[in-house]
RNA sequence: GGGAGUGUUCCCGAGUGGCCAAAGGGGGCAGACUGUAAAUCUGUUGUCAGUGACUUCGAUGGUCCGAAUCCAUCCGCUCCCA
């Protein structure tokens, strides 16, 4: 009854052990992995994005990872397209395609087949946005957003400035609402039949301690060399200069902070960024969770995805 | 040994007689999220019953109707002179 593509799709926050589990199914069950990771795209950023190893990367196939410049823009829209296209190659070779990845926004827009309003990047409106605010502050650009869409406006906060200045943005470039949008952009129908693994730990301390043992292992691996190569270019990257792992040393390159305190404020920005992204995941109803204490969990993981390719779910 | 400070809730740190369970920040916890999402933002954070009570501001004792705030002693830390 079900003949919609299947795709696997491997969630958790950082260092949960994605990668690994992702790699050992990829090979039992003859797959091949799709990155959704807004920052794993990047060359050259390697150790502090936490990419999967060039060995592990010929082990099995990888797709959107290694394949843009860092002075590349990257988003959602241009995520779904090249996942989109990778699915149904991966799928035409007769292979199961594996989403891994922690970008909540990014899996759950493809698995819902979620349609951004197309536009094309318009310079002038973002920046004459970010002037309004500037001059008049976040309560002005809030009231102006309640002027046109007062519906979305009552769903998000005042001092969300770039949520705000985005659905002024999608108004003044397109002329529809954002309220409008998320109505319309939600089909009947989820466009693949995915199998959702989450990866957790059932005590959130171990979780942060891997990070934290994570990010001293970095140190010793070339995090600090990444981080001068983007400080050095960090206006001409847009999207990468953003990724956790990178701007935490900046102070460090100015002069303002040691090394060791660079390390810190990273660990911390990390442990902080994986409660985001369990909120995220946590909303989504569908994911079967696996808890990474229990040695079994691959095990379990493997047999479970058997059960979804031999259709026995 | 003499002198000057200082000790606040998980941490940093404001508070110098009542409006103080105590600003602010961090952390923790929870949440939001439709094209920069590793971004951006929100709520909550002594305890217990829940418009009230109870315990807390190094310790002990005191002054006062009333103290984190004043006094005494003690303990700890810092700095200066020796």
């Amino acid at each position: 009854m079900e003949d919609k593509t299947k795709i696997l799709v491997i969630c958790g926050p950082t260092a949960s052990g994605k990668t690994g589990l992702s790699i050992e199914i990829a090979q039992k069950f003859n797959g091949e992995i799709i990155s959704a990771d807004s920052m794993q795209v990047y060359k050259n950023l390697n150790i502090g994005t936490a990419k999967a190893t060039k060995a592990e990367q010929e082990a099995v196939p990888h797709h959107l990872v290694d394949f843009l410049q860092p002075e590349q823009p990257y988003n959602v829209q241009i995520f779904i397209d090249c996942a989109k296209a990778a699915i149904a190659e991966i799928t035409a070779k007769g292979k199961l395609p594996i989403l891994v990845g922690g970008t909540g926004l990014y899996i759950e827009s493809l698995i819902n087949g979620i349609i951004f309003t197309y536009q094309d990047e318009n310079k002038q409106i973002k920046e004459q946005l970010n002037k309004e605010l500037q001059e008049y502050g976040n309560e002005h650009m809030y009231e102006l957003l309640c002027e046109i869409d007062p519906q979305y406006a009552k769903t998000v906060h005042k001092n969300n400035y770039v949520r705000v200045l985005r659905a002024i943005e999608i108004y003044r470039l397109t002329g529809k609402r954002m309220s409008e949008q998320l109505v319309n952009s939600r089909p009947q129908e989820k466009p693949y039949n995915s199998l959702l693994i989450g990866l957790n730990y059932t005590d959130r301390q171990s979780l942060y301690g891997n990070i934290n043992f994570r990010v001293d292992y970095m140190m010793y691996h070339g995090i600090i060399e990444e981080a001068e190569y983007v400080y050095k270019n960090k206006d001409a990257f847009i999207t990468s200069a953003s990724a956790i792992g990178y701007k935490e040393f900046f102070p460090y390159f100015k002069g303002e902070n040691t090394l060791e305190e660079c390390a810190e404020k990273l660990k911390q920005a990390s442990r902080n960024y994986a409660k985001r992204q369990l909120t995220w995941f946590n909303r989504m109803s569908d994911i079967n969770w696996f808890m990474i204490e229990d040695e079994s969990y691959k095990q379990r993981a493997c047999e479970l995805t058997k059960k979804f390719i031999t259709g026995n779910l």
